[in-house]
RNA sequence: GCGCGAUUAGCUCAGUGGUAGAGCGCUUGCUUCACACGCAAGAAGUCGCAGGUUCGAACCCUGCAUCGCGCACCA
């Protein structure tokens, strides 16, 4: 056994450790082992992408469940990968070109764009990997996959075929969402509304057959007044009757445009007027429907203008367009105002521009299993953690929309149509040489909810599929989650059809967003995120878990600060040094026994504290509080074990009695070796160089990463006899801390012994006068059962007696307001509590423990303020 | 408009019916033989507001406010 260094230096220790887990095997699961099985799949982060604090808080989230699982005796898969991530990682490409050769994609051609992709992901692809690694995560790598494997490839191409067949997915010219800056057609998850301030303007429209006579029209969009095809009222609006049937002028590109009537018209909105745009709006797309108007498309794929007919506007952006159709609608007279108005307005969750909508020819998905989706969450087959998210996922169910999954980008997965002439073929093949195939790829989407099976071969789903649960941010819910679960009712890839063996996932436990000092979500390109690479190498791997995880509220959003991580790397330094004075006094033992009768009051406190911390933290997990699990261990180890357990157990330890110091000793192993195993879940690597470091492992250079969890090590101990010793003790601390605080108030310096008498109450033990004599940092403590203090002396009122305080006589005014504050703070309490007592509906209604609990405490207070007023009393 | 969260000490968060908690920060004292990434003591909170239920409410109910999120609408 090495003597262990005075800090711990995780930078050395953590890349060890894992080195030699990975050599081990130790990661890797069995598909035939025995063992009931535990999976986990990962959200596979972007090939390209590089760690966030998102990946950290979800991935050691995954790594806490997956180790805790291996100890507690399951064969666990955390099964790794990567996605393809077809937007994300074309934008990115493409900017690269952009920015090295001012070069667009459409300057290489598809082939050679494609080319560039590739050598962009074997340059960046897998770097996130190795910072999961770095992190700790415990995930079988061996296993590791890709959405753009080959055989994944070809089961996202067979669904896509299979769903054809099915009649699931049709090919149809709709109203889609228009990204104009990737130029794609994007699913209706992928837009998000924005508020934003505009205009609204009121251009005038003149009536063909009542020359002179104007419509006035509320728009936010005058640019597309060239695409407009009618006007359209409410049928029952007065202001316009007789209108209907006639004309009126389109303003620019002139032209005569029918008026119509349609209920969906909203006629308190701006004028009751509507310029109806069947190729540009969805509303109007659908008025046109009803009425058969022309379809005039003036956009460009770009979001310019494509107009001819109107010279001024043409090839314009939008946005530019829009401010000049006002001007020319201005020169002509024909805006009569303008106001300031603030609407919503969809902007592509990608490229953050306002998406178009936009009439295109797009392959569909009509979700099948939307019922049983409904179903297996709703009845609990599936739970979600916190709950309340399963109220926002049946929302989504219930108001689904088909999903648009053909894409105009080229980094995807192709889709495995093929056209000649007017036919059309869905197979995985091409059906000969004057065929082509659609040049669209699909939804990165429609890979990733595949993800839960395909990643498994036939073997590895037979025995971990389904997963026991899937660990997420809940922004993913509908892209990810949902979609996962369809996906498994649909294609059924459990061991038989029922419904609890196809489900992918037993549990979902969605992590809240993490947010910056000022309450900002964390992103990349607002630059408010710290890299948790810095964080590691300033806090090590541990305490950057640690700190997360005690911080991080279970599904809730919470607020990022450095400092919690540096609590967590203070924490790993605490745990270092307690070990390293266990250390100081000899070698530990791998199965240190407990001898019930010879432990000492303070053993017994802390291992029924150690007890209830099993408990404790056993409830938690069941609800995935890993910030309580975090806060438990925490709390107990830095207060109970090392701030009262080992000060006290060092009367023993530094004594000559080597029985009971060999006692206590092994009571210090006993909840070190518990206490590392609960940890290491969330503290990997320390605790493994602990473990190792101090021989705790029973076998030979076990690591500490199959242990079977720590049990309750006073299960068969009389409750009578445990409650004793730990009232007791509970006394003899709260006397440690009234003379503590006596040494304060008095003003001795932390670094001068101090004299104390205690006037013994009766059943005070005087064998515990040095233990309590040590903790109070006493050079003597007298127990004088007739001691007759002189007036003016510090005292206290403890569970143990009078506790005076031997200070050289001086200034009294010190103690005299001490004694008057303290006798105020009771006399207060004392209100209170008799107030309680004398209320008679408290005394007949509430608990009789309740009430007796109250009269103790009346009592208690009216002895010690006796007492204290009579010390008081002596001073005048 | 509908729904979901949140609101507790300066900050970040615990606390689901019976004496308001932790860490950080702050004040005071300390390099005492594991640890100054530490030890000890202390100050600091009308628990968002208003009603209600209850002997008793931070906690349960109702309404409101503020912040955040989702859905729908948005000419």
């Amino acid at each position: 056994m090495s003597e262990l260094p005075k800090t711990y230096e995780p930078a050395a220790v953590e890349p060890k450790w894992y080195a030699r887990w990975e050599e081990a095997g130790c990661f890797r699961a069995d598909a035939h082992s025995a063992k009931p099985a535990f999976s986990i799949v990962i959200p596979p982060p972007n090939i390209t992408g590089i760690l966030t604090l998102g990946h950290v808080l979800n991935n050691t989230i995954q790594d806490i469940l997956a180790r805790r699982a291996r100890m507690q005796g399951f064969e666990v898969l955390w099964l790794p990968g990567t996605d393809h991530a077809g937007v994300g990682t074309q934008t990115a490409v493409e900017k690269h070109l952009r920015k090295t050769e001012n070069k667009t994609r459409h300057d290489l051609g598809r082939e050679e764009f494609l080319r560039r992709v590739l050598d962009w992901q074997d340059k960046h692809g897998g770097i996130i990997i190795q910072q999961l690694k770095r992190l700790g995560c415990s995930c079988d790598w061996s296993r590791q996959r890709y959405t753009f494997d080959e055989d994944y490839v070809r089961a996202v191409e067979s669904v896509f075929v299979d769903l054809y067949g099915k009649g699931l997915i049709y090919r149809g010219r709709r109203m889609i969402n228009w990204d104009p800056s990737a130029q794609t057609a994007l699913s209706d998850e992928e837009v998000i509304a924005k508020p934003q301030k505009g205009s609204l303007y009121y251009v005038r429209y003149e009536i063909v057959e009542e020359p002179g006579r104007f419509l006035e029209v509320a728009t936010t969009r005058p640019e597309t007044i060239m695409a407009d095809t009618g006007v359209a009222i409410h049928p029952g609006d007065q202001r316009y009757a007789g209108l209907v049937g006639k004309h009126a002028w389109r303003p620019l590109a002139r032209e005569k445009i029918p008026i119509v009537a349609d209920e969906a018209i909203d006629p308190k909105f701006g004028t009751g007027v509507l310029k109806v745009t069947p190729a540009h709006d969805k509303i109007d797309f659908e008025i046109g429907q009803r009425h058969q108007l022309p379809v005039i498309d003036v956009l460009h794929p770009d979001g310019k203008i494509n107009c001819p007919a109107t010279p001024e506007l043409d090839g314009l952006d939008r946005f530019e367009a829009r401010k000049k159709a006002a001007e020319l609608l201005q020169e002509r007279g024909l805006l009569s105002k303008t106001e300031p108005h603030e609407n919503n307005v969809g902007f592509s969750q990608r490229s953050e521009v306002p998406i178009e909508p936009r009439l295109s020819e797009q392959w569909f998905l009509r979700y099948p299993r939307t019922k049983e989706a409904l179903d297996v969450v709703r009845d609990h087959l599936i739970r979600f953690f916190p709950q309340h998210w399963e109220k926002v996922y049946a929302q989504w169910l219930e108001n689904i929309q088909d999903w648009c999954i053909s894409r105009q980008i080229w980094w995807g997965h192709r889709i495995p149509a093929w056209y000649r002439g007017d036919e059309t073929r869905v197979q995985l093949e091409s059906p000969g040489t004057d065929w082509h195939q659609d040049p669209d790829t699909l939804d990165t989407w429609f890979s990733s909810w595949l993800w839960a099976y395909e990643t498994m071969d036939a073997e590895t789903r037979q025995k971990f599929y389904p997963t026991s649960v899937l660990v997420t941010a809940a922004d993913i819910i509908f892209f990810w989650v949902a979609r996962m679960i369809i996906a498994g009712l649909e294609f059924k890839p459990g061991k038989t059809e029922r419904l609890e063996d196809n489900i992918p996932f037993r549990d979902v436990f969605l992590t809240g967003l993490i947010r910056d000092k000022h309450g900002v979500k964390m992103s990349k390109s607002k630059g408010n995120s710290p890299d948790p690479l810095d964080l590691i190498a300033k806090y090590g791997a541990d305490g950057l878990r640690f700190g997360l995880m005690r911080i991080a509220p279970s599904g809730q959003d919470f607020s990022f600060d450095e400092k919690q991580i540096e609590e967590g790397r203070n924490f790993a330094t605490k745990l270092w040094n307690a070990a390293r004075f266990r250390q100081m006094h000899g070698p530990s033992e791998a199965a240190p026994r407990l001898d019930d009768h010879a432990l000492s009051i303070y053993s017994l406190e802390v291992l029924a504290r150690f007890d209830e911390l099993l408990l404790a933290i056993e409830a938690a997990f069941r609800e995935y509080k890993f910030n309580e699990v975090a806060q438990r261990l925490y709390d107990f180890f830095w207060s109970d074990y090392c701030d009262w357990f080992i000060e006290a157990a060092k009367t023993e330890i530094f004594s000559a009695d080597e029985a009971r110091k060999k006692s206590v000793l092994a009571v210090m192993d006993f909840v070190l070796s518990g206490f590392l195993r609960l940890l290491h879940p969330f503290m990997p690597h320390i605790t493994e160089e602990l473990w190792s470091v101090l021989g705790l492992s029973s076998g030979a250079g076990g690591s500490i990463q199959f242990v079977s969890p720590p049990q309750p090590a006073l299960s068969s101990m009389d409750p009578g006899m445990l409650a004793e010793a730990r009232s007791k003790v509970a006394k003899i601390y709260e006397t440690v801390e009234a003379g503590r605080n006596l040494r304060a108030s008095a003003r001795i310096p932390s670094n001068k012994k101090a004299r104390f008498i205690l006037r013994p109450a009766p059943g005070t033990d005087a064998q515990e006068v040095p233990t309590i004599a040590r903790l109070l940092n006493a050079e003597e403590l007298c127990l004088d059962p007739k001691h007759q203090a002189e007036a003016g002396v510090p005292l206290a009122i403890t569970p143990l007696g009078e506790l005076y305080l031997l200070i050289e006589a001086g200034d009294q005014s010190v103690e005299r307001d001490r004694l008057d504050k303290e006798i105020a703070r009771l006399e207060g309490e004392l209100r209170t509590v008799a107030a309680k007592l004398s209320n008679a509906s408290f005394v007949d209604r509430a608990p009789a423990a309740v009430v007796q609990e109250h009269r103790q405490r009346k009592t208690d207070f009216s002895e010690q303020l006796a007492q204290l007023r009579k010390a008081r009393a002596a001073m005048d």
